[in-house]
DNA sequence: AATGATTAATCAATCGTTTGATTAATTTTG
DNA sequence: CAAAATTAATCAAACGATTGATTAATCATT
């Protein structure tokens, strides 16, 4: 009976947890506009009314959904750039997690992609930006550095950069398209993980390799 | 005064292309929900029941839009399998045309990007995904041709697809990323055109020439 | 005068949010 | 420990605002 209120309080976060649950996997599929709080609070099993009670409206439940996966991204965020491996296996090792990482949480990835298109600035805008551009900037040095040291081809890196988070955002954003191209419902988890996500890692490793590695031509 | 009819008719398809060029835009900054009718109308300056009287409702606006843009797409498809040239060549051209294509109407590719991601099936989707489907097959053939007639290394031809059409989606919807990546506004047209432009057509035909070439290695 | 174009006013429906009341859980008090 | 007081959680109902759509009246053109 000691331990009682805390597990009130876990069970209290479990449902706050599976309406942000639930929120993600809406607003996802129709979007901030399209996704009603009553949808949510349908989907969910609870009343309309506890969305304000715990998130204190839409948008707070909005950032609510943001806030888990923020906070969840940052424990496992390690850089790569104090280990001591060739510029390569850092590009190699870069392309294999952030392909987990976004597969993983393909309905986050709509979302983010999704909120990156449209022009409308807030104050999710700026945590998104924020937390991709940390991404954005460990490739960019591991890019930078390669070129300097001489491993790698001298490229366009901001290029280069934009290829492989759009090869990434392009199969799992553009879902339906995707489907046609591989021939398989991509939005089907077993799918996604099973065949696309090692064929995506499997050709981003060796286009990068191809196009990084110096041919020493003189043409 | 032969023609004064005529001329009304070219005047009120003026009217109903401005119309549709403010929707396109709108729908492309806030999404189809995001944008009211109200707000359209306004910055259209027209009367908001004209939207109804013109197009029978905000859907058959947005279908408007689509239809517009697809007409104006099938006028310059050209297929690039008869021509007698190379396989590298062939795909220069299509990474050139495409690059053209979308960036000279990035506000009509972020609509389509974006209804791609939405899960929701509607009249509009069918139609992006067969517009789609023909140029990603008119590619998919130059590759699996090239790789046939033994110009090309044996890739992962689907993937490759994506990296096509993600890089170049990814520089024209997640814009503000993109902004972040170059260190300029890439809304801007000018800066998209003259700067962008010609970055990613070149680093899409070096990338895709350094992983298609055959390099004889026997490991 | 008649037809089509345009407008202001209005419609029902839906939106996100708030309310007041009720129940459940926790704390305080005697 | 038990009763009272307080807090938290939950609910049905309704709120005002906004949505897309429609109406009926007016304007313009032939």
């Amino acid at each position: 009976m000691i331990n009682f209120a805390a597990v009130m309080t876990e069970e209290k976060q479990d449902k706050k947890d599976h309406i942000i649950e639930v929120a993600e996997k809406l607003f996802s599929e129709m979007g901030f506009d399209g996704a009603s709080t009553r949808h949510i609070a349908q989907d969910a099993n609870v009343n309309m009314a506890m969305l304000n009670y715990y998130f204190g409206g839409k948008e707070g439940l909005y950032l609510a959904v943001f806030e888990k996966r923020f906070s969840a991204s940052k424990l496992q965020l390690q850089s790569l750039n104090n280990e001591n491996i060739s510029s390569f296996e850092k590009i190699n090792k870069c392309i294999e997690s952030y392909a987990d990482k976004m597969m993983a949480n393909s309905c986050f990835q709509k979302i983010i992609y999704r909120e990156m298109s449209l022009s409308q600035r807030s104050s999710v805008t700026d945590k998104i930006i924020q937390m991709l551009s940390e991404n954005t900037s460990e490739i960019k040095k591991i890019l930078l550095d390669g070129i300097a040291n001489g491993s790698f081809e001298n490229v366009d890196v901001e290029m280069l950069i934009a290829t492989m988070f759009g090869t990434k955002s392009y199969l799992i954003n553009s879902s339906q398209m995707a489907s046609f191209l591989i021939g398989k419902d991509t939005t089907d988890p077993k799918i996604l993980n099973e065949e696309v996500k090692p064929r995506l890692k499997d050709h981003m490793k060796k286009m990068f390799k191809a196009y990084l590695t110096k041919h020493n031509e003189e043409n």
